[in-house]
Formats: structure tokens, C-alpha cells, sequence
DNA sequence: TGGTAATTACGACTAAAATCGTAATTTGCT
DNA sequence: AGCAAATTACGATTTTAGTCGTAATTACCA
């Protein structure tokens, strides 16, 4: 049996985990550059949450170089995963249909999004027979 | 113009608002007493939380009598609608639909909530023809 | 009326997250 | 070799969330 350990990211470690995702591995400058975007901090905080993120297994690096390449160690399936159950269990009863529900009314989707959905929603019935 | 106070309710917070919005109202005795059922922390924790929560507009109470009585001041469905939006744009790429995706997938629904969504879909269709 | 039990008020403490300044290190260039 | 620019390392500080102990207040009832 392995110990998983229970590493919930925080939001500002999402984040930096978002553009890790994006871009498959970055240094911190770019992640920096990025964040910037949105967010005003300096560039040593960036760099210091992704020590951190480091040494709490959220990311890999390589440092054979000076200049050291940050990679995500978790995927974000897994991550987005985690994260929904917590919002389902604290914040909608404990059912996902009423996320899905209030998910849909107020963000506007496609029609072809809608398509999408409702063909997942098709294979999962044909499933549960 | 109103000024809209940014009052992102904590993780604690929350619970304390779940019991809330089951109840309609209630006080801290009862608030904690559900809370013990999940966590174990002292009642003056629970207290101090909501407290602070009422300083932060977060519930109302009526103090006209020793036992104070609580009720929540924020809806369910817009601290839903806060929590979707924050998360899927820091954890879904800013696609409700790819939220949706994940959620219909990881959690099986049964098959008279998946009618539901499929009606809520159908209807957002017409809307946007 | 006085004592006891429950509640609220208040302040202090701890832990975690986020921020940043500064020193040390590395690299490339002249 | 030696300087400049960029990067990492490290430690200090601030902020926020969560926790709780203790004192003050209130209400009830014997």
C-alpha cells in the first residue's frame, strides 16, 4: 500500500500549476512573466512558492543547469478532480448534478459545448444499463 | 454605485454556512454540535468564526435575546456561482464546459439527473436560437 | 436573592501562506 | 582572469485562518 501524500495546492500554487500545465514545463522567469499578467508580485515570490512546490512534490525540476526547468508533478485531471470533489461535498450537498446544473445556467456555453455534453451524457446512459 | 465588499468565504467558513443554509437559522450550540459530527474543535472556535463572520457581512444575527440566533447573509446559489468561477478559471482554462465534462464523468449520476441536465440543456438551446 | 450553568466577548497564540530583501552562485563575455 | 547580469538560496516579515483559554455577562431557578 503506498503513502499518498495529501498535497492540496494552494490557489496561488494553482496558478503557477495552470502555466506549468500549458506550457509542459517552464522556468520560473516565464511562470513569473505570466503571472504578471494578472497579478502584481515579484519575481523572488515566484520563485520561493516554487521551491516550496518543490520540496512538497508538486513539481519536478532539472538543475543541471543554472537556469532550473520546473515541470508539474501532478496532472491537472487528478488536481481538477480533487478539487471538485471538495466543492461538491461543502458547497453543493454532496451532489455533482447540482454543480453541473448551476454550472451550466450561469455560464454560457455553446451550442457546440452543449453537443459535447450531451453526448457524454448519451454514453453514460447507455452505460448504466 | 454600491460597494460591494470581495468576502470570499474560507474553508471553515463554509461549513459553518452549509449548516446555515439547511437550517434557515440557528445558533452557535446547534452550528457546533453539527460541525462535531465531521471535525473536532472547541465551541469557542465556532463561536469566534462566526462572529468574524458577522463582522464581515457574511450572516446576520438577532442579539435581542442572551443566545444569539444566526442566519446567513450570502446565498447558496451565488457562493456557488462565486467558487464555479473561480474555479474554472484557475483550474479549468476558464471552460465551464470542460468543468462539466469532468464532473459528469468522475461522479456517476443516476439516470433521472442526467434527464435533468439533458432538459436544462435542451432548454438553453431553444434560448439561444 | 444568590448561585450555577450557559453564552458571549476578548485577546493571545499557532500554523500556514505569501511576500520580499539581500547574499551567494553561476554564466557569459571582454 | 574579472566584471556584469541573471538566477538561486535563504531568512525575515506580514497576513490570514484557525484555535482556544479566560473573563464578563446573562438567564434561570432553587
Amino acid at each position: 500500500m503506498t503513502l499518498i501524500k495529501h498535497n492540496k495546492p494552494t490557489e496561488s500554487e494553482l496558478e503557477i500549476l495552470q502555466v506549468l500545465w500549458n506550457k509542459e514545463s517552464a522556468t520560473v522567469r516565464t511562470v513569473h512573466e505570466v503571472l504578471l499578467k494578472t497579478k502584481d508580485s515579484g519575481y523572488t515570490t515566484t520563485l520561493k512558492l516554487m521551491q516550496i512546490m518543490f520540496e512538497k512534490g508538486l513539481v519536478t525540476r532539472d538543475d543541471s543547469n543554472k537556469t532550473h526547468i520546473y515541470q508539474p508533478a501532478v496532472s491537472r485531471e487528478k488536481t481538477q478532480k480533487q478539487f471538485l470533489n471538495r466543492m461538491i461535498d461543502t458547497l453543493f450537498a454532496g451532489s455533482s448534478t447540482n454543480l453541473v446544473l448551476q454550472a451550466l445556467g450561469g455560464h454560457a456555453a455553446s451550442e457546440e459545448e452543449l453537443e459535447k455534453i450531451q453526448s457524454l451524457i448519451n454514453d453514460l446512459k447507455k452505460g448504466s444499463k
